[in-house]
DNA sequence: AATGAATGAGAATTCATTCAT
DNA sequence: AATGAATGAATTCTCATTCAT
């Protein structure tokens, strides 16, 4: 088998199950019997179960990040670029529940090693959010806020989102929806509420 | 030693070594050795690790609810209640980085309980939001917004604060003021912003 | 059980197993099971297989040294001193073959650390045997040889007697005998050999 | 590549992998990376670890054996063929640091098997050596000592010189002279010293 | 109530060996 | 002949939990 493949199966695999069971609560012979492999063929990939975890956890916040940037790209228009970060988030914990959930789990479980994977998605959003923040405000459509509390705020919301999107869905709830966050915002930063 | 005091010290403790290395990188020994009592003694008072580590959690949890309710019922008017609930908890992430910090390791470790744990606040908080979101929209103060939405929409704001407190503070990085959140709600859902 | 027995017990057992197997042939659990304890337990104790190993060669080494020291000690004239030491040997060979075979084995599995151990024993050998020597030459009684170099073959000598022994008994061989062993060597350093 | 150019290639390697990690502190895949080989090459010329490790000290050995054969051989009256026995061991062990380590590394990992290995070198020794003590005896120049005792001694300061020679090498120290070794042997069992 | 020695199930990791290509 | 990915048995070590004192 094509070793990348080999190593992008495994790493699908041990992203379902430590989403599933946490990262105390999976075993690596479980991961392999998952995959119909010897529990050794994860070891020619990965050196340990932590490496492992956390790659995946790495793939998962890169596959985060990437969404974010894409849309935001493709959006026009300020307004449109912040519906697009909610949006990304919110698309995100619904359509990879099991990405989502491994980046919240390593947040209990390997706290320094998340601050950088943390930084790796919200330092970007942060670097969107407030260009686009100065140049609304710039245009006048924004109402003249303290940019990097807003976009703290903003930051912590959708972090927020996401920690909580799978206990939510425990209880059989959703949260609030991405038009709802982003006229929530909107009508917060806006100059003219009236133009929405 | 009274049981109630030696019971207490044992959570105190068990939340503050949880709190620094989660709860797979803890152990009972540990937790012992830090109390300066014998491994043998902790389970006179808690059946399994895992138990205590779900009290320690409950204890943290029912801090912070009670914290929140203290905070809203002293405070007068929808605005100071709203007000309160924000600062509420950002003096516990503050205050008690212990138990907030093991309440976002819960939500890693045990998910299925987490959620119950969550519960216990966000149900309260929503209770209280939903209350006054609901008086002021009536009084016409407030914006005639989705209630349940906007209530879910600060929840997930402030689970976001609590979850990623410890992550921020790892980076020397303070997340955004009790102020400037409520400023930020106030002015989305203020029918007419300039009372603030 | 006393600490100080339980740990003598697991290391005379250690001793034995590691003696009759080597290190790569023995495992945790034989050596528990052979001493009807848990492997745990073991571990109480020593903090590793290797750990346990060298501590018990150690002591093998220690009692070589103590029974070189004490017999030394009791034998009066540099002649009944030089057979003390080379019959301390051949008897530790004998009535410890466990010990004894011990370092040699561990000669082969940690090289580096057997430097030390070996020169646990040999610098005291060294010590004394350049002290009878030049005691000797002085006297007039012993040839005025080279001192270093007659001790550091003696040295060998007894070296190889210890390594060999197992080796021998495979073969249902004995060595050479102390009193072989000796006046081959007075034979050559005496000055002169009638005295014998 | 010729087939027995490759295996005796990797016997090269195989020795100074095991002369420098001993046995089980080397593995397969370090000797093939250190040939730039598949591991799966070894397999096709030596059925396991075992069989490539004894058969790395049985090509040693043979070595060690070949050369006192040689030089005895070479060495013309009784007093030049012991010099020769004694100086081949040593420059053996000298310039050929490999071969005389993976012989004493075999000493501690298989006992059993090193009783005939070192048996194809002493009882080799051992028949020279009393081939010439004898006739030495006979002919009048020796004095007419236990034969077989004395040549234990031998074997043993031989076989201990062998053993000890990475000890001492390793604490920056030489052991005695081919010349040191001879002289005294010579001392101890010749009928008149002073034919030296 | 407290102790801490003992337990042993459990898991991670290694590595000699195999075998399809 | 050579490869090196895959295997899985073997082993070390950990640690929550128990229990005799």
């Amino acid at each position: 088998m094509n070793p990348d493949a080999r190593r992008s199966q495994i790493l699908d695999m041990a992203t379902r199950v430590f989403s599933e069971s946490g990262y105390g609560g999976s075993d690596m012979q479980g991961i392999a019997d998952a995959l119909g492999i010897a529990k050794g063929t994860i070891y020619l990939y990965f050196n340990s179960k932590k490496e492992l975890f956390l790659a995946a956890t790495l793939r998962a916040i890169e596959n985060l990040a990437n969404t974010i940037k894409r849309e935001v790209k493709t959006a026009s228009g300020p307004l449109e670029k912040i519906r697009a970060i909610i949006g990304a988030h919110l698309r995100f914990s619904s359509e990879n529940r099991d990405l989502a959930e491994i980046i919240a789990r390593e947040r209990g479980e390997f706290l320094a090693h998340a601050e950088e994977t943390y930084y790796k998605v919200f330092s970007e959003n942060t670097k969107y959010l407030e260009e686009i923040l100065r140049y609304g405000i710039t245009d006048g459509i924004f109402r003249d806020t303290d940019v990097e509390q807003t976009t703290a705020i903003l930051a912590n919301l959708l972090a927020g989102t996401i920690f909580t999107h799978t206990l939510r869905q425990g209880r059989n709830e959703t949260g609030p929806s991405t038009d709802a966050i982003t006229d929530f915002l909107l009508n917060s930063i806006l100059y003219e509420r009236n133009i929405l």
